[in-house]
This record gives C-alpha cells, sequence and structure tokens, in this order.
DNA sequence: TAGATTGTTAATCGATTAACAATC
DNA sequence: TAGATTGTTAATCGATTAACAATC
C-alpha cells in the first residue's frame, strides 16, 4: 500500500470570519430569486475583491465552474454544511436576565439552533417560562445534561461566575460556549468557545466617533 | 512661519480591535490592586506577544517608562480617552424588541453610554416603561431630535427597515449606528457603523464545533 | 468555437514578531 | 550605577491582490 500524506491546510481565522458574511449575502440574493453570480459581481455588491472571494472560497473546495460562475443555491448551501448549519444544534442559556431573555427568544431556528433549557440561579426566576420552556434552577443542570443532549451553552451571567461555570459545564461534556460575559473564556480545557463582548464593539463605535475620519 | 507637515499615522483595524481588550484586562489589573504591569506580564495574561503590546500602544503615544513598566491607573485612562470613553454618549434605541429592551437595560452608564430614548412602531409597546424612560412611536423621532443631542443609536430591528431608518438617522443629524439588524449598513453617507451580527457569531461557534481541531 | 470566469500561482502589501539601542 | 523594560527599527511571516492559464 502506498503511503498517503493528507495536508490538512489550515483555515485562517480571518477566513473564517468572512464565511457568514458570505452565507448572509447568498441569502439574499436567493430571497431576491438571483439564480447565479460571477465573484466580479459578488465583489461589488459586499465590498470585497473578487480575488479575495475566489480564494476564500477555494479553501474549501471549488464550487464555481469557468464561464459561469457560482450557482447561488448550491454555494449557499455547500457554505451552510462548511459551518455546520446542516446539524441541529442543542442550546441553552444560563443566566436569563435581559440578555438572556433576548438570546431565548431570537430566531435561529431557521440555522439549526434550537433552546432546550434555560438556566439561572435566581428563585423568583424559577418555572418562569419563555417559549415554552421552563426556567430550571442551576444546580438542576447536572441531571439535565445526563437526560438532554446539549451542543452549545450561551452565557449570560456575571464575569465573576463565568469560567466557573465552564468548567462546570466541560465536566457535564458540554464543549462549546457561546460566551456574552464581560471576560475571555479562552483557556478553558477542552471547550469551544465564541466570545461576543458587546461592550468591546460599542467602544470601538466611539472609537470611530471620536476618530471620525471624514470618508 | 515655517512650514509643518503632520504626518497622521493610520491606525490598522486590526490594532482598533485589540483596545478594548487592553482595557478589560487593564480593568482586571485595577480592580485587583495591581499598580504596574509589564508588557511581558500582560502579554502572559492575554496571550498575545509583549512585542504586539508595546507596538499597539505605540500607535497612540509612549505610555510606558523605561525600567518600569506601564502604570496601570495611567494607561486604563488612556485607553479610554482614546476609546473616546471620556466623553458621555446619548443612545437611542430603536426596536424595542426583546434585544431592544436587554439593550436599554444593560449597564454600559460606567462607560458614558446613557440610553435617553426608545423608539418602536408597535403601537402596544407605547408608553411602556424600561428603566424610567419611555417607548415613543417612531413618528415622534424627529421632533424627539430636534430636542436631545443623540450621539449613537442602536438598530434592533428586522433587516428590511434598517436601511431606511439609517438614512433617516442620517437626516436628523444623528452619525453612529450600533447595528444589529441582519444587514450590513456600512454604506450610508456620513454615518459611522458598528455592524455586531450575532447569528454571524453563533456560525463562527458552529463551524468550530463542525472543526474542532483537538487543541 | 469564442467568451467568460474560475481556480491557482506569483507578487505585493501589511501586520506581527524579533532584536536592540535608548533610557528610566 | 546596574538592571529592567520601553520605544522603535528591522526581519519575518501571513494575508490580500494581481495575473493568467485552465476550462466550461
Amino acid at each position: 500500500m502506498k503511503g498517503v500524506i493528507v495536508l490538512e491546510k489550515e483555515i485562517s481565522q480571518a477566513v473564517i470570519r468572512r464565511m457568514p458574511r458570505y452565507y448572509r449575502y447568498l441569502n439574499e440574493l436567493l430571497e431576491a430569486g438571483v439564480e447565479r453570480i460571477s465573484s466580479n459581481e459578488l465583489s461589488a455588491r459586499m465590498h470585497v475583491t473578487a480575488s479575495q472571494i475566489r480564494q476564500d472560497l477555494n479553501n474549501f473546495g471549488g464550487f464555481g465552474q469557468q464561464g459561469y460562475g457560482y450557482n447561488v443555491q448550491y454555494l449557499y448551501d455547500e457554505i451552510g454544511n462548511i459551518l455546520g448549519l446542516n446539524t441541529t444544534h442543542n442550546v441553552i442559556v444560563i443566566g436569563v436576565g435581559n440578555l438572556g431573555q433576548a438570546i431565548a427568544n431570537y430566531n435561529f431556528g431557521k440555522f439549526g439552533f434550537q433552546v432546550v433549557g434555560l438556566f439561572d440561579v435566581k428563585p423568583s426566576l424559577e418555572g418562569k417560562e419563555i417559549r415554552g420552556i421552563p426556567v430550571r434552577m442551576l444546580d438542576e443542570l447536572p441531571e439535565f445534561a445526563k437526560q438532554n443532549k446539549i451542543d452549545i451553552a450561551a452565557l449570560t451571567l456575571p464575569k465573576e461566575n463565568a469560567e466557573t461555570t465552564a468548567v462546570m459545564l466541560s465536566s457535564l461534556g458540554v464543549h462549546a460556549i457561546w460566551n456574552f460575559a464581560h471576560v475571555d473564556l479562552d483557556n478553558v480545557e477542552g471547550m469551544v468557545v465564541e466570545n461576543v463582548h458587546l461592550s468591546d464593539s460599542l467602544m470601538r463605535l466611539s472609537y470611530s466617533i471620536a476618530n471620525y475620519d471624514h470618508k
């Protein structure tokens, strides 16, 4: 048997950051009934270079056709697969304050994200229902995790509790965190984390205001 | 009079993205009572290189001292100034759904952001109060804008209405948008926009889950 | 087939890291 | 002063853009 070397080319963070944006624009094209598009046309819409679009996509495969361009539906589906949106993800929300409730109410269902549980430590919230899901007390989580598959935990809780909760989640077999707490959680063993940090975003806006460069 | 050439070196987006993160870590150090820190110590905490920290900061000025490092309080304040957090920003929220309410309730006050108005088109929301601020109907906005200084509009509304609203805001003299709508708003004349796109973030998490690289 | 547009290699540009002289 | 650590220049690395041969 011949030796085979598989070179897994590492996809850069810059590319990954852009994928959901392509997905979004392709969705708009779909809704507008556009059937095919060239990298050039897409580049004009998205204000990026056609070269970058082709480079980005070719990290994952050749989805286009010379002389034709890209089939919008096909490319949309392929990017969906790349992003893992072909799988259903069960989500729990930990911290059912205003933001937690907003997330629980958010309509992520069409992308395959399903809220299956809400948890808090505040007794007054116990039993409150959001979209038919009751708020449970956090100490019920270990039992809940045994009975239900949990793919993602959205953390909307004070930063003081974030790390401890992340470690607990890891021990319960939850390996992905969508983190809204005001602290970075990128050092929890075996855990995939996406930090949101709304206040960072607001500060960048503030910076832009202060340094408005009359573009 | 001698001619003076001021070379405004353009600060890269990569640097600007990192500034709020420095601010956050410095705040933690302050809370922990740490008085001074070297780029090396900070680098270990933040998992970035010391070189990058020094380069980043020196885009804005020399805030450290050879042989000593950086005074935490001083550096914190300076970064706050760079980010424009020394100014108060009046914020209105347009779209008072779950996310809009969460933002209205969010505690951004300590960074100088003050929610001064809430707007929606849904009559059933009229008069509802959040933190003492009543929900107004969107058609009252022009009058409200005349009477009040508005620095930032947070948009939490359906993507279909985002662009129109942005244009209206521009005409009312509002020049900064914190955009939560599921569409990019980077082509509105004279408008500074920070796009949040929570679903992009969730998709990146989904990607990480699908491609979990056993780090 | 001729024209269009991709996939991909090569060139350029910018950002990160390393190194070290300046200096507290 | 000697030691430490910055500010800054130079070297490296990676990402973006340009170019073009392959091909539908």
